[in-house]
DNA sequence: AACTATTAATAACA
DNA sequence: TTGTTATTAATAGTT
C-alpha cells in the first residue's frame, strides 16, 4: 500500500527505515486502541526501535502491570512465583512463630492470663519458680565470682602497695575497688529488657497463581513466516 | 476499508465483534512482525479479549519478560524488584525480632544467663518474682472462682434433689459434682498455649508512583481520541 | 511534514 | 468459522 510494493525485510536505508518506523508504528497504535474500542478488548503493546526509543500503548481499561500479570497467570510460568512463594511461606511462618513468642513472654510476665485454666496456671507457675530459681542460682555465682575476683585484686593491690611503700601504713580494706568495673552495663541491661518489643508493620503482596493453557496460535491466514504467535486462554 | 465505512465505537452485535476482534487481531499481528522486520524493531504486544482469550506476539529477537524489563528501566522504576526488596527487608527485620524474643524467653527460662552481670540477673530476677506473683495470684482466683461455681452448683442441685424427692433421704454431700463439668478444657488449654496464632492476612500493596521519562504521546497525524499513548527514550 | 498513487486491510456478505 | 469482494485505510515514494 504505497507506490508500490515492498518486501517484507530490512530497509536499509536508515533515514527510510526510521521514518517507516515512525509511520507504522502509529499505524499501529491506531489499529490497537481501534480493536480496544470496536471489540472491548485490552491491548499492551511495547515497541523499542533500533534506536533505542521506546514507545507504549495501553487500552486505557486496564494497566501495564495487570497486563503482564494477567499473561503471566494465563502461562501459568511466573519466573519470579517461586521466588516469592518460599518468600512468602517463610515470611509468613516467621510471624507466626513470633506471635507465639510474643504471646509466651506476656504471659511470663504475668500479663494475658485470663484465658488460662487453674491447671495452665499452675503448670506457668512451676515453670517460672524453676526459671527462677536458675536466675537466682546464677545470680548468686556472679555475685561468688565477682566477690572472689575482688578479693584477689584487693589483695594483689595490697601486695603491690605494700612493695611500693615497703614499710609504711596502707588502708587493709577499700571496698571502693569493688564497683570499679562494673560501669556501663545497666544501660544495656534495659535495653536487653526492653528489646525485641519493636513492631514492624508488614505489607505483602498477594499473588494468585493459578495456571493455564497455552497453543502456538494457528497463523493459518496469515504468512508463514510470523513465528512468536501466541494463542492463550484465560483459566 | 470494507464494504462500508464504520465508525470506531463497540460492536454490539457480539457475533460481529468477534468476527471483527478475530481479523483485526491477525492484521496488528502481522503489522507488528512487519514492523519488526522492517525496521529492526522489538514489539511486545499482548491482547486480551472480552471473552477472556489471550494472545501474544512477541518479536523473535526478544522475550515478553526482556520487554517488560526494558519497559520498567525506561521508566526508571522497577515494578517488581521492589517487591523483592520489601520482602527481603521484612524478612531480616522479622527474623532479628525473632531472635531477640527467642533470647528474652531462653533467658526467662533461666538458660543462657552467662553473658548477664549480676546487675542485670538481679533485674531479671525482680522481673520474674513480680511475674510468678501475678501468675499465682490469677492461680488463686481462678481457683477461688471455681470453687464457689462449684459450691453453688452443688447446692442447686441439692434443692433440686430435695424438691423432687422431698423428704427422701439425700447425700448431703457430693464432691462428686464438682468435677462434673471440668471435661474438656485441657484440649482447648493446649491449643492456647501453643498459640491460636494463625490468622494473618498479609498483603503488600504495589503501587508505581514514579513516571520519569514518560510524555504523552503526540499524536499529532493521528485521530485525537487516541490517549494513553506514551512515548518513552530507554534510560 | 504533506501529498497521493498504490497497495493492504477489512466490513459486509456468502 | 473461512472465503470473497467492494470499499476504505494505510502507507511508499515523492515533494
Amino acid at each position: 500500500m504505497g507506490r508500490g510494493k515492498i518486501e517484507i525485510k530490512l530497509i536499509e536505508n536508515h533515514t527510510n527505515r526510521q521514518v517507516t518506523y515512525s509511520k507504522r508504528r502509529n499505524g499501529i497504535f491506531k489499529k490497537a486502541q481501534e480493536l480496544t474500542v470496536l471489540c472491548d478488548a485490552r491491548v499492551s503493546l511495547i515497541m523499542l526501535s533500533n534506536t533505542g526509543k521506546m514507545h507504549e500503548y495501553i487500552s486505557p481499561t486496564t494497566t501495564t502491570k495487570r497486563m503482564y500479570d494477567d499473561y503471566q497467570k494465563t502461562l501459568g510460568v511466573d519466573l519470579w512465583s517461586s521466588h516469592f512463594q518460599a518468600m512468602k511461606d517463610t515470611l509468613w511462618k516467621l510471624k507466626e512463630i513470633n506471635n507465639k513468642l510474643r504471646r509466651e513472654i506476656r504471659q511470663r510476665l504475668g500479663h494475658d492470663l485470663n484465658g488460662l485454666t487453674y491447671e495452665q496456671l499452675h503448670s506457668l507457675e512451676d515453670k517460672m519458680a524453676s526459671s527462677l530459681e536458675a536466675i537466682r542460682e546464677r545470680k548468686y555465682h556472679v555475685l561468688k565470682t565477682q566477690m572472689e575476683t575482688y578479693k584477689k585484686k584487693v589483695k594483689n593491690l595490697q601486695e603491690r602497695r605494700g612493695n611500693m611503700l615497703h614499710g609504711y601504713e596502707v588502708a587493709s580494706e577499700d571496698p571502693q575497688y569493688g564497683y570499679v568495673d562494673n560501669e556501663g552495663d545497666y544501660e544495656s541491661a534495659v535495653a536487653l529488657a526492653n528489646g525485641a518489643s519493636n513492631l514492624f508493620t508488614i505489607h505483602l503482596h498477594q499473588d494468585i497463581c493459578d495456571h493455564a493453557n497455552l497453543h502456538h496460535h494457528g497463523g493459518s491466514s496469515l504468512g508463514s513466516s510470523i513465528t512468536h504467535l501466541h494463542d492463550l486462554r484465560l483459566a
